[in-house]
DNA sequence: TAAATTTGCTTAGAGGCATTAAGGAAAAAT
DNA sequence: ATTTTTCCTTAATGCCTCTAAGCAAATTTA
């Protein structure tokens, strides 16, 4: 221990650790997904293959690693945006990281796609790097519309309104998420969440380049038709514009 | 050429090309996507690996062929679905389609999973079989839909509330359909056709199995939503439920 | 019918991948 | 100064894609 707190020896393997999922980034971004194999990451940083395997108990987890540090980025974006918002202002902190999120996706194309569409189904422990940030990510949002609930309550569906089986699988989230949404709040939310989303999935999984080559546009209208749901006007962006990213 | 017009050695050909694809389909579903290598596909049928390169020309030809494979047998199911509805009765054979689509993708996961979340993300050459058979799923809701223009209109933004950028786009592929459709009218289609297959998309890709685990109801609140942008009654499903596929 | 050709398959092999095993050298702890 | 830990190496297994060379049967041609 020195007086950092931290051995010279941890500092390396952190320094290590950072330049294996660099050169992994930059494999993906620059070949692909298919590029980021333990071999070629080895490679890229002068190391043979199975060194890697005392950073990484093995592909996977490279993989999963990555991933998070995505999640982890989008996330600061979003916070970043959303935090150059007065704190009171809930709706336009929400366009905010909204903007920041598809922004961010634009300018990092490679990564978000490979968040999304991940190679790796397996996985899935519910305390592995990725699914922490994954929830960290969701809680961007949930807070936010749980902070614009209790100032200015946004319009409802009638409890007869919402079909029983929707409203069940609604409660048991609304339990675990312990920011005290009413579960028709809950369904507002994820009614938007999926189609702002949806939206995002679709574009980056080239769905819908058949019709549009610019989907800018396409997301703002987005925006503009849900921003009523949540009680919300419709502001066209004021800020800078998205910054141009590498891939 | 024999009577039928066809060499017993095309008979054969097309039968092994047949066993091929089935082969491949089931490790898929059996094993995941990872599973289906020119290898395995090949020891599972009882032929060495290089054999298969006289039947396709690497692996993402074989894999362009399978999920042709799939969009036809999805694109079959809608037109059967659709076809069992009056000829005129362009809402509910438009629902009918949009529910087929679901109850089809739900009982056939794993195909349903490859088609989009695709391993390939290039091929993408315009004519390949997988291209051509993912027109003829576009087809079946943009010729629906515009009988269903031809009929009786429904409701479409006024043309100043569109916003150019938008506007120019559809243009461009207003033009390349066809089906004289106006410009606001395509605009209304892909509103729906977004939000319909945006969600099917993140179902799909177990984006939203954080809230629901079973998406039957809110897929119908989608339809329910979207059934008025179309000038439709939403009418609740009628016919049988999904049959039980075996993914 | 006999020869030539085409087709369908085989094995061999190059090169890449994930991963495990065994060992050497350097750094850190004792 | 010696032991232990850590980091990295090469070797090796077994999978993969894909090319090359060649055999045998079916088909076409003469």
């Amino acid at each position: 221990m020195t007086a950092q707190g931290v051995s010279r020896r941890e500092r390396v393997r952190q320094a290590t650790l950072a330049e294996i999922r660099a050169a992994a980034r930059r494999l993906l971004i620059e070949q692909g997904s298919q590029a980021v194999t333990i071999n070629a990451v080895a490679r890229e940083m002068g190391m043979s293959g199975p060194a890697l395997y005392h950073y990484f108990a093995g592909h996977d987890e490279l993989v999963g690693a990555v991933t998070a540090d995505f999640f982890r980025e989008l996330t600061e974006a979003m916070e970043t945006a959303r935090d150059a918002c007065p704190p009171g202002e809930h709706g336009a902190r929400l366009l905010a990281a909204c903007r920041a999120m598809r922004s961010w996706s634009v300018s990092h194309r490679a990564e978000f796609g490979w968040v999304f569409a991940s190679p790796i189904t397996a996985e899935r422990r519910p305390d592995s790097p990725r699914e922490l940030a994954g929830r960290d990510f969701e809680q961007i949002f949930l807070e936010e519309i749980a902070e614009l609930w209790k100032s200015r309550r946004f319009p409802v569906p009638a409890p007869e309104e919402l079909p029983a089986s929707i409203r069940e699988q609604l409660r048991a989230y609304a339990d675990s998420t312990g920011v005290g949404l009413p579960v028709e709040a809950i369904h507002v939310f994820m009614s938007c969440w999926i189609r702002l989303y949806g939206l995002l999935c679709m574009e980056v999984l080239n769905q819908l380049d058949f019709v549009y080559s610019d989907m800018e546009p396409v997301f703002e209208e987005c925006l503009r038709e849900i921003a009523p749901k949540l009680g919300l006007d419709y502001e066209t962006e004021t800020t800078a514009k998205a910054v141009p990213g590498r891939s």
